[in-house]
RNA sequence: CAAUCGUUUCUUGUAAACC
């Protein structure tokens, strides 16, 4: 059987559902009988695929061909009702296990942080943990990783560093998802020293970042205005043999337009050109704010036409940085017109334009006109104030 | 005795306001 679960297993992973049923019922024909695992992968399958219920279902069935599931398939059942988004139904499960006193392992418990990290329930997550200590089951990488991950997800980037350090502290070696998972972090809190630090340590360790952990640094850099400190992680990163991509151009260009001059960003696109990594919306978008920042709007409509030449399409942030310009310059009539085109072009919306609008008619005094934006804004379903 | 099943990465980029 372990043959047919490894076939119908492998299946699955390519989404091969008719090949992989087929070994089921090859298997059933040649009277092997289905085990433990083979509910596990099916029932695991099936909760990828969104469809619980009959995940459920093909258990109950299993159970009365004396199958009785194991502590794989509990953890199966509870991921899925965490993917569904039903924690409530996720600890049901949980406490179906802890009740018949079946001995749990770290990996239940990592399900259950994760889930608790994903409805930002931080609390709940670290009592957890303390009851995995309790029990004497010791937390792998991938306990602290989710913690880290998930007090991210809600800006506590303190403690997700202490509990980077307390990893290490455990014994534990951080991988390249936990320097990831940091670096991120720090990068996007602005805090590119600290993200550097990492990288260092990252490297003296001898794991190699991929791709996006340099792409990720770059734009840190970008953040902070720092030009030659972008270039110098680009440059250590052609140096370890990663090549460069649409994000990393894209990072350097941002650079470029936030800390520097509009010109030496226009040479970075003729170098995208040349390496046959064309420009694109993003590129465009942050040109356009560059060149509205210099006050150069025949270049903006430049951009725009060049832009529309090439086959791509203003996406919001376009039309926004449109609005921007128009606002910039106390126009608010045009940004309005703009705002109205955009609203028919069926893009999905965002706060922010009507932040524009409001802001810039209240400048001028046109209350009566920022009123009507902020009406149509609530009823529009943003909330403001 | 060993071999098959479960968990961590919004995989990386651009705009607003507050200040």
């Amino acid at each position: 059987s372990v043959t047919y679960n490894t076939l119908i297993d492998g299946y699955l992973r390519l989404d091969n559902v008719d090949k992989a049923l087929d070994i089921v019922s090859l298997m059933t024909q040649r009277s092997v009988r289905p085990d433990v695992v083979t509910c596990n992968i099916l029932v695991d399958a099936l909760c990828n695929r969104g469809l619980l219920d009959s995940a459920k279902k093909l258990l109950l069935e299993g159970l009365e061909e004396h199958n009785a599931g194991n502590l794989i398939t509990s953890t199966i059942l509870i991921d899925g009702c965490i993917k569904h988004g039903d924690m409530l139904q996720a600890l049901d499960h949980w406490n179906g296990i802890s009740t018949k006193g079946i001995s749990v392992d770290q990996v239940v418990y990592n399900v259950l942080i994760k889930g608790f990290c994903l409805v930002s329930d931080m609390k709940s997550a670290h009592s957890y943990l303390c009851e995995m200590f309790k029990k004497g089951i010791l937390p792998d990488i991938v306990t602290y990783n989710t913690l880290i991950s998930g007090l991210l997800r809600i800006g506590n980037i303190r403690e997700a560093c202490h509990m980077h350090t307390k990893m290490s502290l455990a014994g534990l070696v951080p991988d390249h998802i936990s320097y990831k998972l940091i670096i991120r972090g720090l990068c996007l809190q602005g805090d590119i020293l600290k993200a550097a630090e990492h990288l260092n340590k990252m490297l003296s360790v001898g794991i190699v970042p991929e791709p996006p952990v340099w792409n990720l640094l770059i734009n840190g850099y970008a953040r902070c205005g720092d030009i030659s400190g972008a270039y110098a992680v680009k440059e250590l990163m052609l140096a370890m043999g990663a090549l460069p991509n649409i994000f990393t151009y894209n990072a350097l260009v941002h650079a470029h337009v936030k800390g520097g001059e509009l010109a030496d960003a226009l040479l970075l696109k003729q170098e995208m050109l040349a390496n046959g990594i064309p420009p694109d919306v993003v590129t465009y978008n942050m040109l356009i704010h560059g060149a509205c920042k210099s006050g150069n709007s025949q270049y903006v409509q430049y951009l725009v036409r060049d832009m529309l030449c090439k086959g791509y399409h203003c996406d919001l942030i376009t039309f926004t940085e449109l609005m921007r310009c128009f606002t910039l310059r106390g126009k608010c009539e045009e940004a309005d017109v703009l705002f109205s085109k955009m609203q028919k072009s069926g893009l999905t919306f965002d706060h922010v334009p009507f932040q524009l609008i409001i802001k810039s008619y209240c400048k001028k005094g046109k209350l009566a006109e920022a009123y009507q934006v902020y009406r149509l804004m609530h009823e529009m379903g943003f909330v403001g104030r």
